[in-house]
DNA sequence: GATGAATGAGTATTCATTCAT
DNA sequence: GATGAATGAATACTCATTCAT
């Protein structure tokens, strides 16, 4: 069929890169159509084959969707544990250098997408909210409970839950990488790197020993 | 209810309320399915009218969504410039009661539905957004300003620029406000008040006049 | 509800009228959009009624469209019957006189409306079909019909059938009218003067005692 | 047909032929009903394919329509220009020899619905009533002039504009061909024969150079 | 393996018709 | 009589999924 003498490129289009280039166009078109409004065409040309391609390598467009979910996240925090430091300098140091790591990786476009995703879209899928609580939100609580409670410990910190402070600080980054894909951004002349100054900053004085005392009990109101 | 011995409703067509009648549906609706997944022959069930009805009040699906979105956050915002408390006690009082109001308002069924969807969708509607950023985001922070400002002048609060503050606190309710609807709180044994409790806490120790000194300037890392 | 005095204009909306508003609005609207496409609402509009007043004087829209048809063509017939001129002058002149009257007829915005619905709809209802045939053809075959007759008597003609001489006349304007309400006549520059005067023409000469001798008969290719 | 036992036709899936044939199911089905009333499905099973199939070859319904008309006018036309017999002849015979084709053509059931369609629809479409103008009425009024200035050259016919008779012989074959379809014809009895002696016979009179002194100059009345 | 033509269930939208007021 | 809100059957069009090649 390809003919006598084989003169094509040495590696075309690996049959086992197949699932991979499927899974990158499906995070931009899922990324910018939302799981309803995506069509498998779109990832397909993206991806480069054609449609039926992608009933070879996933069941159906829902299984498509959530093992991409599954897949990017898993990528993710597979890195964020091998790349994260040895445990060396201050406990605020190293804090900052993981949540640093962290921000720049939220701000990457495709975490954003699969962020706004995972949001907007999981609900419905309980079995997908599973995995994401074992594997995302507990293993990464568990990187930040140690570099905390080490502060802690320390004295640089004030004696806190570290699982607690850990949920914290995350929720404001969270809720600040979702604005900034907005316009907002722009008006209020945020950059990413004002913005990770200015967590940290607000987050750090949370942990202020010196603020122990100067917090009234709180008072119902 | 329905009469002595009437067997049909005594008052059917109550056009006034029809829109309103809609509009309710389609924050159910909407909110369990998202924009491209839920049905309009379902929000027409849910409000007791037909199919056809919803067209008389609404051009099409879109902006029927688009309106549902306009008229609950117009609502809930009304409804906070109402309530605001007259300005009274300390800052740090008014700021908790400011936020304890505002945090019960997250949690209710209706808002969680809207603020996912504003997360996941709104970002295909600029024109929802310029809406969202000038009637929401701008109003709001006005109100957090002039109580956070009131705290740094009396020197409850370290000097802090007040949009910056408000946006911090802001963002730990807004983030904690989407996870709480996953089964992650059950997970942690976290209630509505032990959170509302905790990022309190973090928010007014990062408010600490005492912290300033405490935490040392951040060395870039 | 009115008020306490009657001032309200002396003589308003006569009901006898309303069957009469209906179909002349019936007329302009059909005529537009053709059948299926016109919409019940537009009448009632144009027509200044509501809706459902329509159905007060048509059980449903085909009967609307019937009745339109039926008592359009009945006026203009009984209009023509009552305006012929006595019979008078050559029968040339007859029959022009006649044939301007009609080409008149058919130029009228109104007429070339049902001109077109007739062609293009009517073979869906055989009783409307029928009924043009018995109130139209038929009569004005019967007017032409005498008048040529007589031109044939007098020599002015040569020996002809005239129905179907009534035919061949008949059939020129019909095409004609029909072409004349697109853009071919501007771009040939012809006026309804200009096309009647050649119309006429060419009938009268193929009538002509005179071209009887001179035409071979027609020989089978 | 199917062969000896296959209990599934062989070959399926001709891909080159399904535009065709869809667009003969949408002559029968267009022309049946009209533009509006003619549903796609109808079409679709009449053409033995799937709704959705049509939408792999017309974007819409309307541009199946339109491309109906289009290819149907477009067929016949080269038809018309391929079998033009070589001039040979007296004009008389050759005007009478390419009438006689053409109102054969006029006269099959697909040319009767499209020449309907085209009355009745085709003044909503400005484009396709330009690419009629251009590809139809000019053309086909270029051969017919051709050999009535033959005629007129020859002396056969009196002095005329060919342009104009040729519109004249146009306007009464069409008329005829719209009545055609009706009930009219059995009524009159009437046959396709009959009615192109007539029509020829009446237009040959009116070429005839010795009725020119016969009639009369027109007396406006 | 890979393709893309074909399918048909599913949905937004329209509009003739009804009927409570 | 008159209204116009309400209905829901009807239909164009989409797109995930299949399967012959």
């Amino acid at each position: 069929m390809t003919g006598t003498d084989e003169h094509e490129p040495k590696w075309r289009r690996l049959p086992e890169e197949r699932p991979q280039q499927i899974l990158d166009a499906a995070i931009e078109v899922f990324g910018d159509h939302g799981l309803a409004d995506a069509r498998l065409e779109d990832i397909a040309k993206r991806a480069g084959v054609s449609k039926g391609t992608i009933y070879l390598y996933f069941p159906n467009k829902e299984a498509l969707f959530k093992e991409m979910i599954r897949q990017t996240v898993i990528d993710q925090l597979e890195q964020t544990e091998r790349d994260l430091v040895n445990d060396r300098g201050s406990a605020t140091d190293q804090v900052r250098l993981f949540m640093r790591w962290w921000w720049a990786l939220m701000r990457r476009p495709d975490y954003q997408r699969i962020h706004r995703l995972v949001v907007g879209e999981l609900q419905r899928f309980p079995e997908l909210v599973e995995f994401f609580w074992d594997e995302v939100i507990v293993r990464r609580q568990l990187l930040l409970d140690r570099l905390i409670q080490r502060g802690v410990d320390s004295g640089e910190f004030r004696p806190v839950d570290p699982t607690t402070a850990g949920r914290i600080v995350t929720s404001m980054f969270s809720a600040h990488s979702l604005w900034a894909c907005t316009r907002f951004y722009e008006k209020q002349e945020l950059t990413d790197e004002i913005v990770f100054d200015q967590v940290m900053d607000y987050f750090f004085h949370s942990l202020s020993p010196a603020a122990v005392l100067a917090v009234a009990a709180p008072g119902r109101s």
